[in-house]
DNA sequence: ATGAAAGCGCTAACAA
DNA sequence: TTGTTAGCGCTTTCAT
């Protein structure tokens, strides 16, 4: 077909014929093979470096058929650290593999998450990082039995490593906090037990009660889709049953709970104590400091990375292990002794 | 060498074969060429589908040796929205157009970047959205030159399209609000000129010094690389100088400064006044609110997305135009009339 | 230890 | 309109 095109690039072929040698021994001198005059293997890399060779990636996946070129990074949303900041860092952390990371987001849409695991795996990705969406497809998690998988933040119950948030002690420590606290009447905001850490984080809020001697009844729950818009709105239904105490499972939630106990002008503590879930960083900033399930998105990212790039080497699958990377309660100033005398209700004049 | 793997895929040739029709008619009917009769066209179509055929994209690629199976997202940092969220943001929105985004962290380091700048390009990628390190190497901007590119957040004088804050315009609205509420001991707190938001926001600030009659003594600057740290103990430094009023030019210094004048105990806006930079949502959480200069992160992703694909579309190119999304001066509770009895100095007492 | 050559799966000249 | 065939740039088998 004759050349199709050529950016003045230089090749294998161009190395191989300046340095007089054939194309296969160049291949092996760059990629390391033992197989090579040690010598020879030196000289080649020197020259392939002054003459500013760079392989072409696709090239050597396409023919190779198998690289770590590529690996793929599947979430579910964007407006969350949980998802967005623990992508870039993973991105940050297999860059140091040479490993290229494409990066796909789902909209938490089954169907949408399937085409794009297809396409994912038609980039010959060497492994995924995925957060499944709330209702993965059976062919999806059929297409993540053909590569190296590590579950992120969600298990869709496949044979697979995961790396998640161990929430389930820090939701039943926080029901313990609440209730040592004097709170009797508490609502719970969290995620679909359909998502794995929804059923998790829920299993610690039973837990909990079940501790503390508390009645299940006791705890108003709503159990939503963790987007802002969602906690928002669910957090002013949950209001109305007049809770003293709020925990929230859930980042998107946290942020959009926050704004609806603002707009309400509910005063922390007094009014209301309020436990927020995710990066501590942000809910330090309110007044007062919320006390908050503080998650290490960093540690999150450093597992999950890691755990592929093992996950690479091995030929021999390792067991399915499960990560569980422990949340702090940190408390801070949004809780606080139930308030007993004032239900809280209107606003209630000034602090002083 | 033979089948060197085959996991049973089907390719082309199965389609061709089971058709009884070439590969190259499937290859045209697949991508649409007009070339081919339509009614075989869709009968290839929906074999395709049928047999669950996905083309490789790697194969694809590297034979058109030019598509848009792959664009790259080079960004510095990961700890903020302002670039993890707009990078997850555009990899949804050019995922649409089938494009997959390799997401990349130059961690600011210009060594790295042109390291990563040449692997994109060794992977083929068919464009690139870049928010360039502050000090970009000669050799990086000459990569630059060999695919379309669109510059995000930061421009580093290549004859590209950008997608940037229009700073200007709201720093010197920022001087003007402070002034108006009578400060006259501002500080500001930015990035290097070396970064050209950096350059354009400190712009924006003198020009508001100007508008505002005030002295360019009256404002203590400090300009420092992005990052929350930064921003933390600059602030320390700055309110050391005893300004009524603070106002900060950039999202990651924005957090840090928001803990650094918490942690001084300074009560908003009767100690000092503050303006913080970036996302609004979070700083709508404090107490009081933070005035800020709020950024849409969406429509610069939606912007920057949409320009590259444009980008991608022209075989001549188009003039390399700037758009400039602007931001908005949010009032909030965080400034306040300058307070000329009290000095911040002293935590102060009660608010009461 | 090295070379010759056959592909990886696809697209695009060129011919018919 | 369709088929034949030569690559894209690399890796790897097989032979030496």
């Amino acid at each position: 077909m004759g050349a199709r095109t050529r950016r003045g690039e230089v090749g294998v072929v161009d190395l191989a014929r300046e340095l007089g040698i054939s194309t296969a021994t160049v291949s092996r001198a760059l990629n390391g093979s033992s197989a090579v005059r040690p010598e020879l293997a030196q000289r080649v890399r020197e020259h392939a470096e002054a003459r500013g060779y760079v392989a072409n990636r696709l090239a050597r996946a396409l023919s190779a058929n198998t690289s770590r070129a590529f690996v793929g990074f599947v979430i579910p949303y964007v407006d969350t650290p949980a998802y967005s900041a623990v992508a870039a860092e993973c991105a940050r952390l297999l860059s140091r593999d040479g490993t290229q990371m494409i990066l796909t987001i789902t909209e938490n849409d089954p169907e949408l998450e399937h085409r794009q695991l297809r396409e994912l795996l038609a980039s010959r990705v060497a492994g995924l990082i995925v957060s499944p969406s709330t209702h993965i497809l059976d062919a999806s998690k059929q297409l993540l039995t053909s590569v190296p998988v590590v579950q992120l933040h969600r298990s869709c119950g496949i044979e697979a490593p995961g790396v998640f948030s161990d929430d389930e002690q820090a939701m039943a420590e926080c029901v313990l906090h609440l209730a040592a606290l004097g709170h009797r009447h508490i609502a719970y905001l969290g995620t679909p037990v359909a998502l794995s850490n929804g059923a998790v984080r829920l299993r610690g809020v039973r837990r909990g009660i079940e501790l503390a001697g508390l009645n299940e009844d006791d705890v108003t729950m709503s159990l939503v889709e963790p987007t802002q818009q969602n906690g928002h709105q669910a957090t002013l239904d949950l209001l109305r049953e007049k809770p003293t105490a709020l925990m929230i499972g859930g980042g998107s939630l946290s942020v959009g709970a926050a704004h609806a106990v603002r707009e309400r002008g509910l005063r922390l503590p007094d009014d209301l104590s309020l436990v927020a879930y995710g990066d501590p960083s942000w809910f330090a900033l309110s007044e007062p400091p919320l006390t908050t399930v503080a998650v290490s998105y960093q540690a999150l990212a450093e597992t999950a990375a890691e755990l592929l790039l093992a996950r690479l080497d091995e030929r021999h699958r390792s067991p399915a292990t499960t990560h569980l990377i422990p949340p702090q309660l940190r408390l801070a100033g949004s809780t606080g002794p139930r308030n007993p005398g004032e239900h809280n209700g209107v606003p209630g004049g000034n602090a002083c």
